[in-house]
DNA sequence: AGCCAGGCTAAGA
DNA sequence: TCTTAGCATGGC
């Protein structure tokens, strides 16, 4: 059964297509699929709104059985942030010909908030990876290590939970076309697994990671303060295959820190031409300052959009839609 | 054929 | 503290 959610300053296909997120493929008649957590999803944008379908596997809905009510339009609304005032983020960016007009051309793009450490493991995969290997590394993952979710158009799998990457061997990482990066993953999952990482502070109230916390020693609170951004980073970057890059990405895409601004290789390329065309030789150090001071609290929604825009310049479709 | 990919790391200046 | 090779593999 098809469900409509009313949205106003949303695009559907930049938004799942700009390099975010590794796992939505097109379909027939405009559809997106894609997997979210343990759901399998169908999205579509019409005129003023957002159709969906949503499949899973749990106890409370049998397998396969599409589910259509409030909590699923919530966590719809709340995975494609719906619930932000778009034309608000996009007021706080500089007055920046280049930017601005970046915003006009893909208006309606948005970060998507996705599970920490399907995040993580798909940025500790992308090291100098085409965006199109990612995903399917992504897929082999899933396909190897995640659970089977069934639906009408076939079997999904969902992201792999930490354990289950922590279990697997070596050999069979390698296997998933993961190179030297797997030895990255098998031992950020591995130090992950047994605690290493102090995950409930830098995403709080996020679903991930997958484990139960066991017996909390008295007096213990139960929720720990949030780490600030810089906290935050230097704990994601405990883990091994975790630079800054990296550790932007999961806290833009996956935690909530707006204003991380993970610079890679074409956004890097990008800054140089737009904004340092006159020097040459911008130290790195530099150019993340820059990045700091001019963009604003909301920096990685301004570099979402400099990237995509950055990405489809000389070009009229995205190869990554295959 | 050769260069590049949503980088990270250890080693050397 | 700041640059530089090496890392595996596939797409173009």
């Amino acid at each position: 059964m098809t469900e409509k959610i009313n949205v106003s300053d949303f695009a559907l296909a930049p938004t799942l297509e700009c390099g975010q997120v590794f796992r939505w493929q097109r379909a027939a008649d405009c559809w997106f699929v894609g997997v979210i957590g343990n759901r399998v999803a169908r999205l579509r944008q019409r005129p003023g709104t957002v159709e969906y379908e949503l499949f899973a596997c749990s106890r409370s809905v049998s397998c396969g059985q599409a589910e259509a009510d409030a909590s699923a339009t919530g966590f719809i609304r709340h995975y494609l942030a719906l619930d932000v005032s778009l034309p608000q983020i996009i007021g706080t960016f500089p007055e920046d010909a280049v930017l601005q007009d970046a915003v006009r051309r893909h208006w309606g793009l948005r970060v998507v908030r996705q599970e920490p450490w399907e995040c993580l493991a798909s940025f500790i995969a992308s090291s100098t990876k085409q965006i199109v290997q990612i995903r399917q590394i992504v897929s082999n993952l899933a396909r190897n290590f995640g659970a089977p979710i069934e639906t009408p158009f076939g079997i999904f799998h969902s992201f792999p939970s930490v354990e289950a990457i922590a279990r697997a061997s070596h050999e069979q990482l390698w296997n998933c076309k993961l190179g030297f990066r797997a030895k990255n993953l098998l031992a950020a999952a591995r130090m992950i697994d047994r605690g290493g990482i102090d995950w409930a502070r830098i995403c709080v109230g996020a679903a991930s990671p997958p484990r139960s916390t066991g017996p909390v020693a008295a007096g213990t609170p139960l929720l720990q303060p949030r780490y600030d951004y810089e906290s935050a980073m230097a704990e994601l970057m405990k883990l091994p295959g975790v630079g800054e890059k990296v550790a932007s990405c999961v806290l833009l895409f996956s935690c909530g820190f707006d204003q991380a601004f993970p610079i890679d290789v074409w956004i890097e390329r990008a800054l140089r031409r737009i904004y340092f065309a006159a020097e040459r030789n911008v130290s790195p150090k530099r150019l993340r300052e820059f990045t700091r001071s001019h963009f604003g609290p909301y920096a990685g929604w301004a570099q979402q959009y400099l990237f995509f825009n950055e990405r489809t310049r000389s070009r009229g479709e995205l190869s990554t839609s295959a």
